[in-house]
DNA sequence: CTGAAAGCGCTTACAG
DNA sequence: CTGAAAGCGCTTACAG
């Protein structure tokens, strides 16, 4: 284990030169910088995180908080924020919450973040009042991507969901469809609630087209693909099947077409289908849907909270802790939204003309 | 931020005493760990781990190195892996190498690891003979899962690939096909190497049946979805289609079933196409796939990572660094192979009768 | 079972 | 531009 000592020794100069060298510090000479690093080099020297942080009092670690990592969206977001941090020298500490209370009340009510992290993401984590307490008091930096609540004076990327709601739903009723039903997540899980907005989106735009929404055509369940099953298993139990559904996100989407070819209904002869996201393998499944960039709103996010003219979680913070944002005028805590794009394959068209 | 001397001087004990009984030393009267407890509830104490490392010797964080935390058997591997070592108390580093030379190149040649992290585990990353002289030079203890090659020293867990190939051909045979396709990853990516073993699996599996493999039949692309969808264009573009694809991945299948979809093939009774995982989605597609249990592999190796018999990554270390493996007796070091199962759905039948 | 003191390996004012 | 020295907040022999 060369330390810095030893660094400090061979180039010939203190330790506190061998630091301010090797972070890029300024305040060294060229010629010196170069006998430091030539220094270090030749030794193999690689600084000590936990001393680093310890005297330097940052750790240069984020936090990322996601509901479940195998979903398409969380995994996603993680791979751009990895990228990014990494890229500027940050640690990414990742958090899976998998619907385990025990390890949400881990993670968001005790210290453990603390002293732990200079930032938290918060992605698809929408927080309790509790929660967003204790991680007011925690006092550090952070932002949430796509998150159901806003933590006070976090930015926040994500898209519109209410509008992208609307495009599918929209382009459903364009195409001529009129009995259209809805089939989206559990609106009581406290992990995501994005698909409140996107009902909401529904909604609006049926009414725009002066159809009144029909709550048995709106079923609730799993955010995930056998949700969508599920879901439409228990839409088309309830009497005649819609003539097109909008799931909520295109894994419920997926679920979906199962449901649809199990009940022997062709997709889109019989049923037209749309969901959410753009999901991978989307496009394989011929499946219409409203894109939304996740690995953009992943990298956005990383950016934010790095740039030190926003996040600061980066800066040395000055006594007494970060300077309060002004609301009104820091652009960083008005919430980014990134556009979405509708995306028409092979699961829409007209309805039967019969 | 409350530190350890606030949490003596109210418990009235030494620092030592609280560092103790907070860490559940043995050496601590019942009463006097009561009185810790007590004090450092009260103040909400959280020990910094940035001191306790540096005074400690270990960081009580383990490096998970994947190649694409989005493909469905890495994002599994990873949930599980965090669960586990969450649970233990460690934290987990991610790392993604998302196919970025330059990010393999810091995680794996320089000494970024070093100093940051317990143990390291590399999932689906086999390794080039600079990367394995390198991390032998760091000396931690680690655990491969899936990976193409070994590290020396460090327990491995996985499936058998070339039996779990054997077992989805052999179906194929056994329905009665005789011209089998097979599509698999690029064997010269250097992330991912299980599909070598099994495009052996599949021609053991031919030659025992008496067929000779045809290299017209075996395409090579990206490990990827759509990977899959362009090497069963290709196949198709060849000639004559077989009457089957075996796919060293659901996720290769899958694009299979695209392309096959796009050129008016049906499936299964023109083509059947059966993959290996058992990916989440492979259910919805009613897909025919050998299963492989990918969280259990995470679980388990975490677990040989954190035993402080087998993976010792926790323990302090004995001067000198742990004491060298026995590769003749210790059972952590030869690999842990777990059993892969048939799950037969709609995209396997017996070829067309003509 | 407990405490005083040294030490982990850096960074940061403070001086010059 | 550079260095001496203090200090970051713990843990660990060493004594008792």
């Amino acid at each position: 284990m060369t330390k810095i000592d030893d660094v400090a020794r061979l180039a010939g100069v203190s330790t506190a030169t061998v630091s301010r060298a090797l972070r890029g510090l300024p305040t060294v000479s060229a010629a010196t910088r170069r006998r430091v690093l030539a220094a270090a080099e030749q030794l193999q020297y690689a600084v000590s995180p936990s001393a680093s942080r310890l005297a330097g009092g940052r750790t240069a670690t984020v936090a990322v908080v996601v509901p479940r990592i195998t979903r398409w969206f969380f995994g996603t977001v993680v791979e751009a924020v990895e990228e990014t941090l990494h890229q500027r020298g940050y640690d990414l500490l990742l958090y899976n919450l998998g619907g385990r209370e025990h390890t949400r009340q881990r993670v968001l009510r005790t210290a453990s973040l603390h002293k732990r992290v200079d930032a938290v993401m918060l992605v698809g984590t929408p927080l309790g009042p509790a929660e967003l307490t204790f991680l007011a008091a925690l006092g550090l930096p952070g932002v949430t991507v796509s998150s159901g609540s806003r933590v006070p004076g976090w930015p926040c990327v994500r898209i519109d969901d209410l509008a992208a709601a609307r495009t599918a739903t929209r382009h459903l009723l364009d195409l001529g469809h009129r009995r259209i039903a809805h089939i989206s997540g559990d609106p009581h899980e406290l992990t995501f609630t994005a698909h409140r907005e996107r009902r909401r989106g529904y909604q609006e735009a049926l009414r725009s087209a002066g159809i009144v929404p029909d709550p048995s055509l709106d079923v609730e369940s799993q955010f995930t693909t056998d949700g969508g099953n599920q879901a439409t298993v228990e839409l088309l139990a309830r009497g005649e099947p819609p003539t097109a559904i909008f799931a909520a996100s295109d894994e419920l989407a997926m679920g979906a077409l199962r449901a649809l070819r199990g009940a022997g209904l062709r997709v889109p002869q019989d049923v037209s289908v749309i969901g959410i996201d753009d999901h991978d393998l989307s496009g394989v499944l011929g499946l219409s849907t409203v894109a939304q960039p996740a690995a953009e709103q992943g990298r956005l996010a990383a950016h934010i909270l790095l740039d030190p003219l926003g996040g600061r979680a980066l800066l040395p913070l000055p006594a007494g802790g970060p300077a309060p944002r002004d609301a009104g005028t820091d652009p960083h805590v008005t919430p980014v939204i990134l556009p979405t794009r509708l995306v028409v394959r092979d699961s829409t068209a007209p309805p039967r003309a019969d």
